[in-house]
DNA sequence: ACAATTGGTGTTAGCCTGACACCAACAACC
DNA sequence: GGTTGTTGGTGTCAGGCTAACACCAATTGT
């Protein structure tokens, strides 16, 4: 009797790749870092950053390594976003591509890795011609950014360690593209107890009163428990 | 000049599998839909239903046809859930399971497929050990249904074509783990209006007054949208 | 017919949301 | 140094929504 069970030959084995929408506020407009390709196929196009995974990394830890290599930064949000694996998306072949977004702080700039020419910031509204079904996966991050910012407290991962409230409110804004209102923006970012009030203040850098700097609470519970439907 | 670039090595490729947990509402109880494994590893363990993608197939397509396989339906309502690649969940190499949900009415009957020697039902709260790492994914599985529940009308899915308005209320307790308010309840539904009246009642099946059986509106807007933390 | 069981219906108090205007602290300009 | 402009910071109130709550109706079984 058989007790062994065969695997699929090697030709129907995908290649495995993450790709990272990484999100930045630059110039008070909503970013992502795209890349453009130095090699076939779309070579010359924009795309969002990306690369085949390593045999004995994780996924994540594959996702971290690409966007270090193209912002130098680690230790920021990062989230699995969905995965697509149409099987005609790469005409290489068959690729399954785990899509993740990253929010980084907007002090960081890009820099190009191996694989691409150049590494530049574009504005989330005004995008160029994509790669591969890279506008299709860039339309699903702003969702769930956009999303998430609702009913949760994500906001605070695209500012820098000490930002005023009127700085978090304008993200806020930008991303939703919507305006708040600044008395209750306050009043409920206050009350939900993950925002920790410093010493300092922001002077000098605009013609105003100096604002007071807040930290993000990072001992607070991350998600904002979202109000529901039923009690 | 290199203008190519090269893919990785086919040692690198993984395998790709989809893994669906089945939810379905069975004796007024949620439960889901194992398999017993029939060949190594874990050989006679309680399984998630999977298998390996073809090569000329979405993943989506693979999951419905998995789900086909195991409970004989395929219209009903699929959702891809997450991705999980840790390097050593598999110990025949590296295995991506792209792992969904699927929620199917309560008449549903399971079926073993060939990878499978049984298949069965089992209570959600009352779970056997599990292969790989799909005890994990179960636990995943669980709170995005609570979840969705929260703020969307996915009740709907886990009931038969029509049902009355106390099922309906079942099913959601069943999921989340609570009472709910009768009046409530069915004033927040009725007033969604995502409910079709019928003409028609159950009747003879309880010793009670008949109830007046309820249909889906699948021509309604799908999510019943979130309540907003920001306006 | 009587008991038991499930189906179906409205009102109200309290909370939360959203709308709204003014004074404070600083910089720039005169 | 006073005046103007700009940004920071604060409280109230009306209306809508939520949650809590009790009784009559229609059927089955005895």
């Amino acid at each position: 009797m058989d007790t062994s069970h065969p695997l699929p030959p090697d030709a129907e084995r995908p290649l495995l790749a993450v790709d990272v929408v990484i999100f930045s506020l630059r110039q008070r407009d909503l970013q992502l870092l795209l890349v453009r390709r130095r090699y076939p196929p779309f070579k010359g196009r924009w795309a969002i950053p990306g690369g085949f995974v390593h045999v004995a990394e994780s996924l994540e830890q594959a996702a971290r390594r690409e966007l270090e290599e193209e912002t130098g930064v680690h230790a920021v949000y990062l989230e699995q976003l969905y995965t697509f694996g149409e099987p005609r998306r790469d005409p290489r072949g068959r690729v399954i591509s785990v899509a993740y977004v990253a929010l980084v702080p907007a002090d960081v700039t890009a820099r190009a890795g191996d694989d691409a020419a150049q590494a530049d910031w574009h504005s989330a509204h005004a995008l160029p011609a994509l790669a591969f079904d890279h506008a299709e996966i860039v339309q699903y991050a702003l969702q769930r950014l956009r999303y998430k910012l609702e009913y949760t407290a994500v906001g605070f991962e695209l500012l820098p360690h000490e930002f005023t409230l009127s700085e978090l409110q304008a993200a806020y804004e930008t991303v939703l593209g919507e305006r708040l209102d600044k008395r209750n923006f306050r009043r409920r970012l206050l009350e939900a107890g993950i925002l920790e009030e410093t010493e300092r203040y922001r002077e000098g850098e605009s013609q105003g009163r100096p604002a007071r700097l807040y930290r993000y609470r990072r001992d607070a519970v991350t998600e904002v428990k979202a109000r529901r439907l039923f009690p």
